[in-house]
DNA sequence: GTACGTGCAAAGCCTTTGCCGTATA
DNA sequence: TATACGGCAAAGGCTTTGCACGTAC
């Protein structure tokens, strides 16, 4: 079966190989937002012969094209995701560093007549929030945190502050 | 007369030394979003021994006790504003870079309930328009552009693609 | 006087690029 | 076959860090 990524790089002509289309699959079955190691840790497990150089070629490409979306997350590390046909938001747990998305469609328009005040066409559109979880259930349950990505962004707002 | 960072440093209980008192003020007085390298431009006019190191150093730990607050808007590099009462939200434009900020307090309201339904405290909120001008008056006027620095985040949201 | 801060230079992390052989349309 | 692509390794931009000296409290 053929990725709906795969399909988009026919229709803008580009050339369908190897390295394309296993990060095209990789990108189609994610559910959250792989960074660049990750994506080329999975390829690699698809060949072994794909290059993080590549992988770093082909998202920039993809992106370029508009097939994906880069993001920061409150990471220094680029994040990417598939471009939606609308805008998403997104939500960090600061303690496990995990995303939730979100939609927000009245946030959207409102938005959009914001920049339109300010005399401008709204291009995209960027909605990051960083919270903790309310009443965590339990004391100290930290082999439950996710094994994709070690919380890389719990810097991003330290209110804690002092010492 | 002091800044109010340098009277936040004191409450924090920081030791105020030159650079910091350099770097504080140069914060104080900003309008933009300056990054490091700026700043230590501009810190370096003032005492050219401030290194860039120390810059670094400092914004890091202003940003660690809340008083500074970093931001991305589009480009690799971090920028930094002082901390407000309230958040305020950045339009960005896409072909001179320049920043625009706006106050949008429902939104932030909104925002919390957001974040609450899935269960969250709402710590920090970043919202990131990025928008190109509506009608430019006349032709390219690009000797207009704001001297303070290239426009390092057009790359950020490329819809124009193909070729 | 002591603990903390700073300058300098080196290292680190993430990302891009040059070169050249390889594979796609 | 011509062109675009991929692998490799080196370079690049931004940021952090180790060390020895200096400075605020």
């Amino acid at each position: 079966m053929e990725t709906r990524i795969e399909r988009l790089c026919m229709e803008i002509g580009l050339k369908m190989t190897g390295p394309r289309r296993a990060i095209a699959r990789i990108l189609s079955e994610a559910n959250d937002h792989p960074d660049v190691d990750e994506l080329h840790r999975l390829a690699h497990t698809l060949d072994p012969r794909i290059s993080l150089a590549t992988v770093y070629r082909t998202v920039r490409l993809f992106e370029q094209h508009g097939i994906l979306e880069r993001r920061n997350l409150g990471s220094r590390r680029a994040r990417y995701e598939m471009s939606g046909d609308r805008d998403h938001f997104h939500l960090v747990d600061q303690e496990s560093g995990k995303v939730i998305e979100f939609d927000e469609p009245e946030t959207e328009i409102l938005m959009r007549r914001v920049a339109a005040r300010h005399g401008f066409e709204l291009m995209s559109l960027k909605i990051e929030l960083f919270g903790r979880k309310l009443r965590a259930e339990a004391g100290p349950l930290d082999a439950t945190a996710p094994a994709t990505s070690p919380p890389d962004n719990m810097r991003t707002a330290a209110k804690s502050a002092a010492e």
